[in-house]
DNA sequence: CGCTCAATTGAATGAGCTCAAATCTCGTGG
DNA sequence: CCACGAGATTTGAGCTCATTCAATTGAGCG
């Protein structure tokens, strides 16, 4: 039976947990800080104190440049471990905001530490951030080689499996809680060509979007019109 | 006195090493593999086997996509480590390859090991994988958010603070042995293009380039241009 | 010398951007 | 309960940056 902890359950993904370590995980599981949408978690320049997981809602990592124009390099969801790694670095070299609503849960250098005594658990962080890299080259190859239309369905895709991943997507249906401005800045094009192509997506009737809910209509094709392979989640049925 | 051994400059740059440590290091610093340009070093899809260090010549991360399109995600130049984090993972989900001739040295996980026994040694790996990470998210920048030319211009910048760092750059000058193609690739833009806008930034009196030979005419200009902030490098100088 | 690959240039086309305005949504206060 | 306002979505028109296709020139090598 899986977890109903999110953190649990997302490192459960990557390496196996005795019962002793998941209660040592859902003990430091608490409190949650609640975040609004929209809200910087640690800005630029800031020296991190602590580490961040996403318990619900979407974040994201993101760097402002003088044109006034943003890049988000990185979606945190539910599960997800913002800054295991980086919070080592002096200081933050980039912003994590919350796109949506957040419950965020902050750990202590202690608490971590204390974490990763367990190699099962040190194992499970440090193949998440190995699935990290993995991810920002894929948005590398995203951006820099496909066509708009497809870069938005390969997002789609990517969200889908991992979403899936913490059963927060069933039925290729999941609550997308970001504007359409944060997908033009997460994919590299404006908002009114992003508005576009999600039409056009729609033409296609491959998904359907009603309010902040997505509906992907034909995820095989999806995928395939998007050039999405989830090898590079590196998921355990993966290759 | 900095060392010969470009792979000790290069871990030095991040953590101060002991003399014990440097001569562990550069025990292990033989042999040299020479490999022609152009050629791969880890194919995606193989079982890496072991650590690669690039002693001469420039190599990169890629990945091919199914319309023939190839995004570079990472130059790896002299003194660095191509897959410290990587190899852990069960296959390579993209590949390496030579850009120009290079000199590599392979290590063995069992060296690894031994050299991540010294804290320093391990310190320094960490940082530099932190590095490159940080890399990668300010290249998800360049690539989203700049303009083609300002692209470029960044890139030259980058390379040439990170070859000065080993010494390979003089006077804003250095040897930039990869092809046109391959800035293309790098930086999500056709070849043709890509030669526009290096002929754009010569006629800017910004570069100038003889054969493989790179000069910066004006580095304070082009970073200037090309909004490039050494910061996310995390140099010891750095904020 | 002839070959191959890299660099360069031209012309036409097209994807994606800018600017601008209209419509829609939804939370807030009266 | 409704009106208002701010932010989000949508649509149109014109323009530009970058691509495609094609051809030429240049450089290095056996």
């Amino acid at each position: 039976m899986p977890s109903s902890n999110l953190f649990i359950r997302k490192l459960e993904a990557f390496h196996p947990l005795s019962n002793e370590e998941k209660e040592l995980l859902d003990r430091h599981s608490r409190p949650l800080r609640e975040v609004p949408p929209k809200q910087d978690i640690i800005r630029e320049g800031d020296k991190p104190a602590c580490v961040h997981v996403i318990i619900s809602g979407f974040a994201c990592r993101y760097k402002l440049i003088k044109e006034g124009r943003r890049q988000i390099m990185a979606y945190m969801l539910p599960g997800d471990t913002c800054d295991f790694n980086v919070f080592i670095l002096k200081r933050m070299d980039h912003g994590i905001a919350t796109l949506s609503r957040c419950q965020v849960l902050e750990l202590s250098p202690e608490t971590v530490l204390e974490m990763t005594e367990h190699p099962a658990i040190a194992r499970a962080l440090w193949w998440a951030n190995l699935v990290d890299e993995s991810t920002m080259r894929e948005w590398l190859v995203n951006i820099g080689q496909r066509p708009a239309e497809q870069r938005i369905g390969h997002l789609l895709c990517e969200i889908l499996t991992r979403l899936e991943i913490v059963g927060l997507a069933k039925e290729n249906t999941y609550t997308l809680p970001v504007t359409q401005t944060d997908l033009a800045d997460t994919l590299g094009m404006t908002v009114v060509h992003a508005n576009r192509m999600l039409t056009s997506l729609r033409i296609r009737d491959l998904i359907d979007i009603d309010a902040r809910n997505l509906i992907i209509k034909d995820a095989e094709r999806l995928k395939a019109f998007s050039g999405f392979n989830p090898n590079y989640l590196h998921l355990k049925g993966g290759s």
